[in-house]
DNA sequence: TTATTTCCTGACCATTTGGTCAAGTTACGC
DNA sequence: GCGTAACTTGACCAAATGGTCAGGAAATAA
């Protein structure tokens, strides 16, 4: 029988470790290609396993890719569930954007792959999107509210906010091919991240305006 | 004989008035679905015309998809040349970010179709950005380099200013459909674009910390 | 009007690709 | 060791799709 996977059966060894080496093979796959731009086939080779086989595993290309997907975007919003109220408001989202942007850094496949499926319209997460994301967003989004109430924060809009610190942040990896361009392999260097985050944090925190 | 599009030969007066029509549809196709996730069919009925007839005027797919993409890069650009270096610095920032944001609300179809070859690895217009992009950014990024010497800005690295303010701004038109699945049709009120501005804008001038 | 160039189309083709299947092979509980 | 369930594969299929072509229709120059 075909194990269908996703479902919580007995997982035998060799489909555990099938389908992670499936799964990781299609992130890059899908991030680099896009869905449409992506064939089983590809996957099937960078996993080390004939098309048959990989469709024993994953009965359509679809599954594939909305496992990825999930995977993802599990691990793309942990950062924000670790923003803490009780914590000082100016560290913690100091702490958020670093922790975001390393994670363009570390893991950018992710990103792009997350990005892409948007730029789309997001046909495949739109449920998720609209549960599990906006119940997060919305609760910390609160939690800034209160911080500008309390007068710890300037006067902004908390969305707003948000959105423009995954938008700062996930840049470096969702456009990093434009940053080469137009920087050279000032990009791979190690401390180019360190001075994003150096120039990002200067501008959240004290913004452009020079000072006494 | 085929029309060769691009290239400036005699263009009839029905060769203009199709290529645009070409265009024009192929701008929105190409952005919702990709190069790979287009068909050439899906271009034809937009814009009204039989495949056949879309191939006498543009010979390749990819033909059609470059020319989309340099129409669009090429009004994608325009808002920098406007930075003047003789202008009050805080003040021509602000112009420029609330222009960019302008045009994420006008014309998001624009930027997502860029978005999504910078994502792709920018594989059809690598040389424009090496090239006419990274010109036009140096020179002002040199400008840029000048006003915080001068006193004029904070200190902060020209290059991730820029790439900030591309990031912010240009989130508004690539992620819309996540904005649109956190905040529900609020993203389609006509104040949407006017509180994003107000926010950007506050925390680039000022940043987060509160003043008495 | 007529000749010629431009424009347009239905029919067609080759390739790619998602997905199936019958039949073998391997792993594993007993 | 043995039987069964899990795993693997080559061969194959149907649909989708990029692109061609011969010939007809329309525009335009003479």
């Amino acid at each position: 029988m075909s194990p269908r996977a996703g479902q919580t059966k007995k997982r035998t060894r060799i489909q555990a470790i099938n389908e992670e080496k499936i799964v990781e093979a299609a992130l890059e796959i899908f991030a680099t290609f896009g869905f449409r731009g992506t064939t089983i086939d590809q996957i099937a080779q960078k996993a080390e396993m004939s098309k048959p086989n990989l469709l024993y595993y994953f009965r359509r290309k679809e599954d594939i890719y909305i496992s990825v997907l999930r995977r993802t975007l599990e691990e793309w919003l942990t950062p924000l569930t670790a923003l803490n109220p009780k914590g000082d408001p100016l560290e913690e989202i100091s702490k958020y954007t670093a922790l975001k942007l390393e994670m363009s850094r570390k893991n950018p496949t992710a990103s792009r792959l997350f990005a892409n499926e948007i730029l789309h319209g997001a046909p495949m997460i739109e449920d998720v999107l609209k549960g599990s994301l906006k119940q997060l967003v919305d609760e910390k989004a609160a939690v800034i509210r209160n911080w500008v109430r309390e007068g710890k924060l300037a006067q902004v809009d908390p969305y707003h906010l948000i959105f423009m610190i995954w938008a700062t942040t996930q840049h470096y990896a969702d456009f990093k091919v434009q940053m080469r361009a137009i920087l050279g392999e000032t990009v791979d260097a190690p401390d180019y991240y360190e001075q994003a985050g150096t120039t990002i944090s200067a501008i959240f925190l004290e913004g452009l305006k020079p000072r006494g």
